[in-house]
Order: structure tokens, then sequence, then C-alpha cells
DNA sequence: GCCTAGTTACACAGGTCTGTGTACCTATTT
DNA sequence: AAATAGGTACACAGACCTGTGTAACTAGGC
């Protein structure tokens, strides 16, 4: 057997491997000899790096709650853009759902699961929050909810229907909600993603 | 041993605790032995009724599967009615999300799963569908989808978070997308919710 | 050249899971 | 009374799972 350089950090291997295996088909429906076997590693080397899947399986959690990125788009963009990167989601071949939902769904009792999973959701509605106040919505709580239960509507739908458009669905709803709550969107921000950054600075109405 | 009389049919007996162990714990974390010990039979005794765990799980999901029954109310009382159905749910103690999208999450690659589970969902939008029909809605397909949308999604954040406010952020978003479509919502649709006397008998979400 | 850290190959313990085989028991029916 | 249907008790096969133990190998740093 040829000695395999692994360049980059074991560790990270690893970790990206049984992110996608246990993304991909679950994670109980993944063994650490898979994960292993994936990497063409031996199952003593993956222990060496994690101490029980348990473990692993937190990594994997913390892998993913990723914080929304700062942007300099407006808010508006930056809503209805969360829609538009669903959609862009929903249509490649390996989504399967929210990482987070699915694994509660999987290991329900799990304490900890639960606590990151409430953090990613909480996390989400709060930066929607923030962009809603800035656009001066009264109700940025209510509504922040609201959007947050029609991004996890759509996820949910597409794991089962496997249809890109949940997410477009999703967006016009998202667009009658924030003119209900005052906030102008402009055509360019209906259909079209990148165009001229107009700031629109509202007072309640 | 005393020898167990048996009353009601075993089968059924072995469905219900299968539903009842499967829908809170997951069906990857219950196994055979579990349902029949929670029973007080033999295994062999439920592998004579059901030929394997997959034969009990398609029973499962086929049980779950129960279509929306006809109702007298108005369509608006019953559009919103499922919203508070559904915050009633959140609030017992047992509730565990939607079996089929969890069951999706669980299986993934499965497809009869993934069938029966399109399969609820869109029964589901129709019933939404039709009832806004009867309500002269222009957009009635893509306003039915949007409402499911809603309904998964409040589903979905409260198996995270448990928290049945869900139900009614959800509640408010559909009155307002209601609304936005030409539906009159009375006064008595948006606040009250215990004129109704008939009990629902569960349904699957 | 030598040491050390990381890796490999492989066996194995101990657990769980699905599913079967078998002999016995207990009602109800005929 | 006898036959039949359905249940029980219990062992067990075979697979898979997590996690450990151990001896040998390999590469880079000193």
């Amino acid at each position: 057997m040829a000695t395999l350089p692994a360049k980059p950090d074991m560790k990270d291997r690893i970790l990206e491997t049984a992110d996608r295996l246990f993304y991909l088909q679950g994670i109980r429906a993944v063994g650490v000899d898979t994960i292993a076997a994936e990497i063409g590693i031996s199952k003593r080397t993956l222990y060496n790096h994690f101490p029980s899947k348990d473990a692993l399986i937190s990594a994997y959690l913390a892998r993913r709650f990723v914080a929304p990125r700062p942007s300099d788009k407006s808010p508006v963009e930056q809503i209805l853009g969360t829609f538009d990167s669903l959609e862009r989601r929903f249509s490649a071949k390996d989504f399967r759902g929210c990482p987070f939902v699915n694994a509660v769904a999987e290991l329900g009792e799990d304490r900890s699961v639960r606590k990151v999973a409430v953090a990613f959701k909480e996390s989400r509605r709060l930066w929607f929050r923030d962009l809603l106040a800035q656009l001066g919505v009264a109700e940025a709580e209510a509504l922040a909810t609201q959007l947050a239960l029609l991004v996890d509507g759509s996820i949910a739908q597409d794991l089962v229907r496997n249809d890109p458009a949940m997410a477009r669905a999703a967006r016009e709803a998202a667009i009658v909600l924030l003119k209900n709550a005052g906030v102008k969107v402009g055509a360019a921000d209906r259909q079209n993603k990148h165009t001229a950054k107009k700031r629109r600075s509202r007072s309640a109405s």
C-alpha cells in the first residue's frame, strides 16, 4: 500500500467526510467504519482525533452553525436574497433539509443537539429581526418569526418534495408580509438580484 | 404468566404501540423487541402479524395519513382552524414534529417513504386549495402552497423550540396572506378559537 | 543514525438489531 | 374429545455497531 500523504489536516478531512455522510444519509445511518473507509484511513486514526461518535456529531453540528455574513446590500435585498439562496440550494442534488431539524428528528431526546438547534434557529431569526429594524418595521420581532417560518417551511417541503419552487413560493409570501409591514419592495427586488443599491430609509407609516 | 385475553385485535395493538414509539423516539431508535416488550407480547407474535419491520413502518405511516374531514364551517374558519389545531398540538407534551418529514429525514433514500410523504403534503395543499377556490381566490394554487409552507414551518420550528407560539405566528402570517388575496377575515376569525365543539381526531401533520 | 508522532492492519469485546426455529401452552370450535 | 388457531418462552443465527488493544510501519526532526 502506498502511504497517503495526508496533506490537509487529518482532523479536517475526517470532519468534512463525516459532515457529508451524516447530512446526506443521516447520523444514525452512518457508522464510524463507513466514515473511515470513505477517507481510506483506519478506524483507529479516526478515534485518535475524536474520542467518540458523539464528539464527531457535536463537531458536525458546530461546523454547520455558520452565522450569516454581514453584507453591504440593502436589508430588503438581504432578506429576499435568503430565499434566492434557498432556491439555489434546493436545486442542488445534495440538499437534504436542515441538518439541525434532521438531527433533532433523529436524536430527539439529546439535550445538546437540541440546544445547538435552538441557537441556530434563533440566530437566523435575530438576523431577520435586525434587518427589519433597520427598515423601521415596528413589529420586527413578530415579522422576523414569520419569515423564519417561511424559511423552515420551504426547507421541509423541499426535503419531501424535492421542488425548488417551494423557495419561490416562500419568497412571494415574504414579499406580501414585508409590504404589509410597510416595507417598500422595489421592482428590482422582485425580479433582479444584482441591481443598484437604493437605500430606502423609512419612518413608521 | 397469566395468559392475556388480547381483547382488541392484536394487530391493532401492535400498530398503535409502534406508532407511539416510532413517533416519539424515532423509527431507527425503536427496535421490534422494544415494541413487543411494551405490549407484553413475544417478538414471535409481532412477526406473526407483520412480516418485517419495514412492513410495520409502512403501516405506521399509512396510519398517520389521515385525510382532513369535511366540515360545515366556513372555509376561512377551516383554514385558520388548522393553525389553532396546531397550537393545541404544539402544547401537548407528545408532539414531535411531522411524522412524514421525520421519516424522510431518518430514512432518506427509501422510495416508498418519500412517496407517502409527498402524497400527504400534497393532500393537505389540495385541501387548502379547494377551500381557497370556494372563497373565489384567483391564485388558489399559489396561496395554498404558501399556507402549506407556514404549516410546515411552524411544525419544524416547534419541533426544535418547543414553542406553541410558532402556531400563532403562522396564523397571523396566514391572515395577512389571505387578506392580500382579497379574502375577508372577520373579527371572530381573528380572535376566537373556542367556538369549535367537534373533536378532531389526530391527523398526521 | 535514531527517536517520536502519527498511522495502519487487524483482532476482538460487548452490545444491539432483525428475523427464524422450535417446542409448548391455551382457548375456542366442531 | 379432538383439532385448530394463536400465543409464549427462549435460544440462536448473522449482521452491524461503538470502542479498544496491540504490534508493526513510516516519515520528519534532532
